[in-house]
DNA sequence: TTGTAAGCGTTATCAT
DNA sequence: ATGATAACGCTTACAA
């Protein structure tokens, strides 16, 4: 389109520049890498020659011919919880500093994994990454068995599978704080508002909390599943829990699988039983997602830090092979005024 | 990790699946291409054997010696606004669907745009979709400067650049729509509530407000600008503007340029200032946000038809070159509670 | 520290 | 309809 100066219309290759510098085309290469040995001096002649022509490495090139693409395959669904915009920014920015491109793999929320994950692996990412509720082992042995995954990583969840490393908040830990500040305030009725089923298991957080409160009172609390962690579903469910086997049981507090679960939850409360909060019923959450600070919600959550994660993420990676170990990164309890 | 077939240890490229079928790599190639011609004899064989091996094209490989990555850059800021998440669900979502990978590439609110364009250019990106607020006509010069970038679309937005294609909602129809609406419900004092100041030029919804209602009212009602389109900034800046310049000349509507607006204004409105919407002050959107079917908002709102937006794009991206127009979606007014 | 040769796995072009 | 040649732009050996 333009070729308003003598570049060698088209594009400006390596070759250009090393021409243009008096090196050889491989001295070209070396200055745009990092690890590699070449003098300051050709160095920056090189950088000199390849900014006046406005040359950039070809990826795609350099991909194939070192079997690095320097590509990160984020293979994501569940795009009905706010919180996954918190989560893609954080990703997207971190790695795109550190030099990784992000590719956005969107799994369509109950199938689609594989085809993503092959696509991904068409592209030879160099690293998958599963954030989402489409998450079994199942998913997980396809993407090890694809062809070109050398890594895959499973952030915001544990994995139990071996050959996959989790970066994730200890929700345990999580729970278990949880757990004592609702026994601490004296509530005695409490209600878990869990998401899909098989993902429930997953996180840890259900199984934490009904069997913390049954260590401290004895009995196990009573809980409900949200198929999806959407807002507007958690309504309906906690609307019709709590308008039928609830209804002369009502719990004084839902303790809720994550954020979004909690605002639809209080929706209910508030807009379909006309009750208040935390006057007749509290709420708490999970995740700490931008909506709960805003004062229509106000919600008692807790944080997790997903800047910090993502820069573990970035260690992962950079680590060259196998022996990773799962992280585990401590958030923090918000008390808000839904408690 | 895995050898237990007999593959040809490592990869499998179209030479392995060439042999197993008989014929030769460009028939391969060929078969897994649309366009070509093609046995459908020969077609079958070949996908047969590539099944068995589990042989997929190299998309980096392919990418370099066509010219064509298949590589769609989405270039976004602006992650507070939650409509962000609907437009990278559908983008992700229908690009995928159809054979694009999606590059996310984090403008990171404020500058970054160079930087994400040329990360986007050295991966050969075959178009990249401008989405964010850091907009302007510097920027798309950048980009159509850019080495690689072979289309730049902008997305949900209008440019004026005749370099640019834009795929956008008809602003200015639904503004008139709204100003009709408002108009015929009998308010009288309404307060524009507009993000940042050179953006909502870009937009049209502002000033085609303005001059709708001074062609109807003879007068040009007020506005007040917020720096971003977030919620709890819009918040601050109408709590401010409602205890402090209009305090004793309360709107009786408030009219946003956006939901991520509108609902920080409801906020505002209910927890700064204890007034009801819509009895005391009402309030309109735009974009219609999932949160802004909620309950607990219930925001009257202008509906993007974003999927029917997304579908125009990869139009756009299968019409071969250049003489592709603007494309404008009419959306519909929803009508809800705060009005 | 720097240069050379040989690919990486595909597609464009031209031949058959 | 299919086959062969020559790139595409870079990197990984290894040699100087």
């Amino acid at each position: 389109m333009n070729d308003d100066t003598d570049m060698p219309s088209g594009t400006v290759t390596a070759d250009h520049v090393a021409a243009a510098a008096g090196v050889s085309r491989w001295t070209v290469g070396r200055a745009f890498r990092k690890d590699t040995s070449i003098s300051e001096k050709s160095r920056e002649k090189v950088l000199a020659a390849a900014n006046a022509l406005g040359y950039a490495p070809d990826l795609l090139a350099a991909g194939l011919a070192s079997d690095r693409s320097n590509l990160i395959a984020l293979l994501v669904d569940d795009f009905g919880n706010p919180h996954k915009l918190v989560v893609l920014e954080r990703l997207s920015r971190i790695l795109n500093d550190e030099g990784w491109g992000t590719l956005l793999c969107n799994m369509r929320d109950g199938h689609g994994a594989p085809s993503a994950l092959l696509s991904a692996s068409q592209r030879r990412v160099d690293a998958a990454v599963l954030n989402g509720t489409e998450f079994d082992d199942r998913i997980i042995e396809t993407a090890l068995g694809a062809r070109r995954v050398k890594k895959l990583i499973v952030f915001a969840r544990v994995s139990e599978s071996p050959n996959t490393i989790s970066i994730c908040c200890d929700d345990v830990a999580a729970m278990r704080e949880i757990t004592s500040f609702v026994l601490a305030r004296g509530y005695r009725t409490p209600l878990f508002v869990a998401g899909p089923n098989s993902f429930s298991a997953v996180l840890r957080r259900k199984d934490t909390f009904l069997s913390e409160w049954r260590k401290a009172r004895g009995v196990l609390p009573p809980s409900i599943h949200v198929e999806q962690y959407s807002i507007p579903l958690a309504y309906e469910r906690v609307l019709t829990a709590l308008t039928g086997p609830y209804r002369d049981a009502r719990p004084d507090i839902l303790v809720c699988e994550n954020d979004a679960l909690a605002i639809g939850a209080m929706d209910a409360v508030r807009f379909g039983l006309g009750l208040s909060i935390p006057g007749d019923i509290a709420v708490i959450g999970y995740d700490d997602i931008p909506l709960a600070a805003l004062p229509s919600y106000n919600l008692t959550t807790y944080h997790q830090p997903i800047s910090a994660m993502a820069k573990g993420l970035v260690k992962v990676l950079e680590s060259g092979s196998e022996p990773a170990e799962d992280i585990f990164f401590n958030g923090r309890f918000v008390e808000r005024g839904t408690t």
